[in-house]
DNA sequence: GTCTATATCAAGATAGAC
DNA sequence: GTCTATCTTGATATAGAC
């Protein structure tokens, strides 16, 4: 039998699990070893240190978003419809599926207060999304309403996110998709 | 000299502001105990385990909230729109001067994921301020209406409020109670 | 790449003197 | 009510064998 390999994107991904159900602090380097198979030692070949594995997750995320939901706001040959539509499904599909909320969300509170580091990579998170927002609302709003209404539904979808795993009540995050489709 | 008393209640305050800038996990109660001039084992005469504290830290800040802000939200003699500018202007006051956020926006994300203890008070605590602003939006809007608003701007001033943190940016948040205001 | 073993430190919590 | 002292556990991290 051939050892197993454990790559370093199998660990983020376990890591981002672990944090989103949690928390960052709460999770020990020897659960993230243990729900990769491994044991605490071992993940140091991949990763330096615990912060390294934070920064890491919050870079994954953000591209994964980047990607695959914040790019459908720029094709720009499909109408501000079809994109909003496209974007609100996309982020449904994450969101409802994603236990423990929406990690950069969670970790703006919970550590990006203290850590100058997270907090840069978490705000990049939020402009990118807030652009991408802007971006299919231009067309049907003024310039300074669009950036406003983005801004503000970035706001109500991370609350939003919060409330719908606190009453286990998916409809409160769904009003909110309803609503940006409205604004197209 | 006689010896200092630290109350059960300066404990909290200190905790509570702790919690709020470092997170729970990350607040030890040694860290506790030297912001209110003790060490660590002396807490234990005042509470039983650091959960308690967490716990006692929710519902102190529920009360508060409860005794000055929702509170204004029933006084029916005042007029929707008065109450609607006080219940904004009560919530500014706390939250622009609330360093690290709101506690239990935090600890719903932080914490209530894996403790049903906290989620219980932190859902009921969120239940009270949506009550509240029912009870000024319901002269205005049909009743059902009223009860999606005030569930919406829960979340949205949840949202804002990580944004506001976030970006170092009150705009964010204070464009929040002016949307509130012109509903009544 | 993973393991065993270990170093170092800090966590939550308790006992008992003052 | 606070202290010193201590227990026990678990945290991050490193060294070196396989």
């Amino acid at each position: 039998m051939a050892i197993k390999k454990t790559s370093a994107e199998q660990i983020l991904t376990e890591s981002i699990s672990l944090f989103k159900r949690r928390g960052y602090y709460n999770t020990s380097m020897a659960n993230i070893a243990e729900a990769c198979g491994l044991i605490k030692g071992s993940i140091y070949h991949h990763f330096k240190s615990k912060d390294e594995i934070g920064i890491e997750s919050l870079k994954y995320i953000h591209e994964y978003f980047v990607k695959n939901i914040f790019s459908v706001a720029y094709e720009t040959n499909t109408s501000p419809k079809d994109r909003m539509d496209n974007f609100v499904k996309k982020t449904d599909n994450y969101f409802l599926n994603s236990e423990g909320g929406c990690l950069l969300g969670n970790l703006a509170l919970e550590v990006a207060h203290e850590n100058e580091n997270f907090k840069e990579v978490i705000r990049t998170y939020f402009t990118a999304w807030e652009n991408a927002l802007y971006e299919i609302l231009k067309d049907r709003h003024y310039s300074e309403d669009a950036k406003n209404l983005a801004k503000e539904y970035v706001s109500l979808t991370q609350g939003a996110i919060m409330m719908m795993n606190l009453y286990d009540n998916k409809d409160i995050y769904l009003d909110v998709g309803k609503k940006l489709k409205n604004l197209v």
